[in-house]
DNA sequence: TCCGAATGTTAACGTTGTCAACATAGGGGC
DNA sequence: GCCCCTATGTTGACAACGTTAACATTCGGA
């Protein structure tokens, strides 16, 4: 198949565009990137594509659609990311789970539009996308996987692998979802930098906590509910 | 002013609703909590209030304007949540800012609607509001502000206060949002105390990190950066 | 009592997502 | 080399949406 047009002309404008699904899904993450929402309308992308607004539909069923296949990109390129550091793999369970926070939130920043759009109430709770919700899980339990790691290696506290697991989610999670929003500023000169950085300050509290040694959370139990002080066993299901 | 309708006949339809603005708002949350999304039309909600859809405009400058009349409706249930525990700030500052995390994530399970306008990108991103600006700075100010007391009685580790707080933070925020988007499953019995304990747990591990004692996080550091030990000191400013 | 301000209604406009019907390109079977 | 089937793109149209303008009704104070 042929990349360029297809027409007869040189420069002049061919009836088929090419690889229009391929061009539409960069112009809406364009889109997303500029105004830092998925509120564009098909006729303007369509528009920048030199296209009908009709067009789209013959590649997506929908707009809805369309957001859909750009959360599926995003949840792709995070489980390469995931995959990729075989090194980290290599050099222990520390690093790997190291390594998993990182890239969970060193995507979001590389790719904010794709992180917006993964996470979109609208397609979240839409049950006409059913590969998205495979691919949240496989990203869940590439977090939880090195957690385990760390278990078997006696690494971890004497918590609920849940409960840490929760944690560490919430908390990459957040740091993500606050990067992503600009709710955490970032210096214009070197993000990566400064990003990666301030990312292993994070970790590194949240894998180390922020108590000082010796001082124990006596003071956390509620006053209207009894202090349980063994976790009950939580099935892991789904 | 009578709250009931003040229109000539008892049952009959009268010209003014009473409180239109309030019955919107309510109307609306309703609807962000049954959709879990900010996708109602304003047609379909004032149908809901037997009112003409033009008759909110008397009300709301638009659509965005009504959603953050809501937002702010939240901001300030949070922070008159962060103000009631006096209690826990005569109990010490460890309680303080358990009682502020604790309160940060209950708010968001309580009033889940408010929680996802208030972090709305169409909202963050419009300066239309400057009074959500200012609301949302006081709501870090009191995470800080606790965080800050807990410094001053030597209980804190000694990574960066900052570093500190945007972990703290992350943490909160992400298990908020992960409970309200519904990505952790909650008993539908007795949601509330399943969440406390739940959340209990999370801000234990939050607070005392997940690393068996005397592990530490060397592995953590990158390989292509240097590794700084010293962390810079950083302005607090913003 | 009267009159302005507050509140609500009707009609209309431009825009949006989407569908149906039609037009064109391109490649595989004969 | 021709033909037809399918993939792809276009035009036209529709209902629904947010919003505005012009008009109607009610309330409360001078």
């Amino acid at each position: 198949m042929d990349k360029a047009r297809t027409g007869s002309g040189r420069g002049r404008k061919a009836y088929h565009h090419g690889d229009l699904r391929k061009a539409a899904l960069e112009q809406a993450l364009q889109h997303i990137n500029r105004t830092r929402d998925v509120s564009f309308t098909l006729r303007e992308l369509a528009a920048g594509l030199g296209v009908s607004s009709t067009a789209l539909y013959r590649h997506f069923d929908g707009k809805l659609a369309l957001l859909a296949a750009v959360a599926e990109e995003g949840y792709r390129e995070l489980l390469r990311r995931f995959d990729a550091d075989a090194a980290a793999q290599a050099a222990g369970p520390l690093a790997l789970m190291a390594a998993r926070g990182r890239a969970y939130v060193l995507f979001a920043v590389a790719f904010p539009a794709h992180f917006r759009v993964m996470f979109l109430p609208q397609l979240r709770q839409s049950e006409a996308f059913p590969t998205l919700g495979e691919l949240r899980q496989q990203v869940y339990g590439r977090l939880e996987e090195a957690l385990e790691v760390l278990q078997r290696n006696d690494l971890l506290s004497g918590a609920d692998l849940r409960d840490i697991a929760l944690t560490s989610w919430a908390t990459v999670h957040g740091l993500a979802s606050l990067l992503v929003d600009g709710q955490v500023r970032i210096e214009a000169g070197s993000p990566s930098k400064e990003v990666r950085d301030l990312l292993d300050r994070v970790l590194t509290v949240q894998a180390e906590g922020f108590l000082a040694d010796g001082v124990r959370l006596g003071a956390l139990q509620r006053k209207d509910s009894a202090p349980k002080k063994e976790t009950p066993a939580r099935k892991r299901g789904r």
